[in-house]
DNA sequence: TATGAATGAGCCTTCATTCAT
DNA sequence: AATGAATGAAGGCTCATTCAT
């Protein structure tokens, strides 16, 4: 069985740290005795807990960044089906890194540092999601398919109520096992919650 | 004019310090100079930062709250109007609020200590608001005025939905001001964007 | 007796180190023990290292400053008789100060960055001592009772072979003792031999 | 073309940055990229960083040793123009080697440990020179050539008057080029003042 | 010889908390 | 009640030195 490098075991080992408990709480020491190695050697490989913590966070960026649009560039599916894809997609990825919205939250959003660091970046990754998502929902209400939203406004119904769950997680459950029985029912539930509320949000209605 | 006492200048500096940094990063020399008083005095209050610390969280709890279910109670009303002020009502609680959603996010829901120590409670308010609910839901289905929703689906729509605007605020910014002109014209049309689609959720459609 | 305060103490211990060690070798840790007190103490009163060396340096360089022109500034005294005082005043100054060359050397010439925090100063009043030295040397010269002279060396031959002795003055020691009996009547000599270098330099000689 | 042996690389790397930096501001990490060799072979090869100063020093020091004594071998030359010769020679050597005066100072002179490592050799080359230029100078006041002065004087007054110029540069820099336009005319112009103030140390004057 | 990795000691600094008055 | 002073623990980081290969 191979033996993983100590280096990469920091990396991981910061990876469950700063994920768990932002940058600031986040302890150098507690890093190396998660990997298992000498306090210096994570100055050794990565100089700072600031550089550190950069790696991780770019690598997560990135991995945020691609989870929405993935279903949007396929150009063979109808409309409705790729927005119920996305909203599932989404759902699933999340789902499979639950750590990852408060990550974001917490370094992201809620540290103007970082947020300046790329938000150039992330204005023209949305400008042309949002462009390319107004050309299809225009043509879309045109054809009468689905009622008019502005298309920022589904952007952020849809991730809210994704990430949302994830973030409220701990407290959710709370609820969720009595409720549900178990967390797994519960997203399940909720999953197929969100993809309906964005259907009807898009479909048209009775008196439209 | 009445003089502030130091002990409550203590606990408004701490509200401040706490609600705008989290528990860590908050100083208690930060707290005392913002208050005014000596460094120490705030020991001699009250202890320790913790403590002080759940003297303010509590307070910020207990309002979070109440700020859901307070149109709900209003008998008066047809259930979708109770609805829609709730969602408007619990949207201008936070805009009025907008340090409260981080601040209950990064405390209560990231940290499994401060959780558990208000669990029980929680438990007890969302059960019975939820069985209240769950009441009049049933009783509007089976008039045929809405269609079927689980009650608890319904408050994390709202609530996600809702906090979720100002909680992604500085991000959603990068957009909110060149799409609609300022962050209040954003938040307004974001206020009717989040009744439109719980609307929408609850209304009966054309094939149902 | 009056007990010193632990804020002096720490300047105490501090100038202490400093001069003997320079800023890179001087620890915090020492001082603070020196000093006898926490070492947390150090930082509450001086906030950094820096900042107590700072003080330091900002002190013993005022000193410096002021110890090389004060006899000239006597308008009594005949010129000769100025330059002999201020030979014998600057060195008994040093004299009395005698971790203060090696400080300045260490401190100010060594390090770029520290001496052009205070270039500008020491530009100024060296050009205004120049300058009337140089009048009172003109004017002599002319009265043919001194060989002409260019004011910024006679200046450096006097700071010079002054300083010189104390900086080197654990060199020196090796031999002092043997030739001279003990360091304090090496350095009466030292000091006669100062005058009469200079005086000779200054002097008209037979063939000129 | 010769490769440079690595030991020879880490030598020549040592030098450089021990003559820049001084033993404690120096790193081992330094030196090795320096010389472009792993950080540990230079341990492989000097064991500590201790050591690896030590040779430099002691090359160094010999160089020193050496610089003030070689004209006054020649038994040629008068007198006069020996000392003539030897404090342009001495000039013209710590001109050449420019960061070697601050070196020794630092690392000779104020570091007692350093010192007593060498004072031996020091003692006795030290005497043999006093005694060899007591016996010149005797014999050239009895001729009338000169004027008395103590040996030991004359040495400091030499090595000091031209070991200042170059420990004070950067200080003196200061005035150096707006009074004599360069650096290197201000140079020129020390060296002949410092032959001069020698000079006239020993011509005999009027009244003597 | 050579090297990447590893270690331990030490340094500067911050901070919550306590003490003496 | 109030305060300046004091403390100990911990954190991030650097560096000379050693180890394993």
């Amino acid at each position: 069985m191979e033996e993983k490098t100590k280096e990469q075991a920091i990396l991981d080992a910061a990876e469950q740290e700063f994920l768990e408990k932002g940058f600031e709480a986040a302890k150098t020491t507690s890093i190396a005795s998660l990997a298992g190695v000498n306090h210096a050697m994570l100055h050794y490989y990565y100089r700072t807990k600031e550089n550190l913590f950069n790696k991780i966070f770019e690598k997560k960026l990135g991995i945020v960044r691609d989870s929405l649009f993935v279903f949007f560039d396929d150009p063979q599916l109808p409309f409705l089906e790729k927005v119920q894809r996305s909203v599932e997609g989404h759902f699933d990825f999340l789902k499979a890194n639950p750590g990852l919205p408060r990550f974001v939250i917490n370094e992201l959003i809620f540290k103007p540092k970082r947020l300046s660091q790329v938000e150039e970046t992330i204005r023209k990754i949305g400008k042309i999601s949002l462009q390319r998502m107004a050309a299809e929902i225009d043509a879309e209400v045109k054809r009468g398919t689905i009622t008019p939203i502005e298309p920022v406004h589904l952007l952020i119904d849809i991730a809210t109520l994704n990430v949302f769950v994830f973030v409220a997680m701990p407290l959710l459950n709370i609820f969720a096992v009595e409720t549900f029985g178990s967390e797994e029912r519960f997203l399940e539930a909720r999953k197929k919650e969100n993809v309906e509320i964005i259907m009807r949000r898009l479909k048209v209605m009775n008196n439209e």
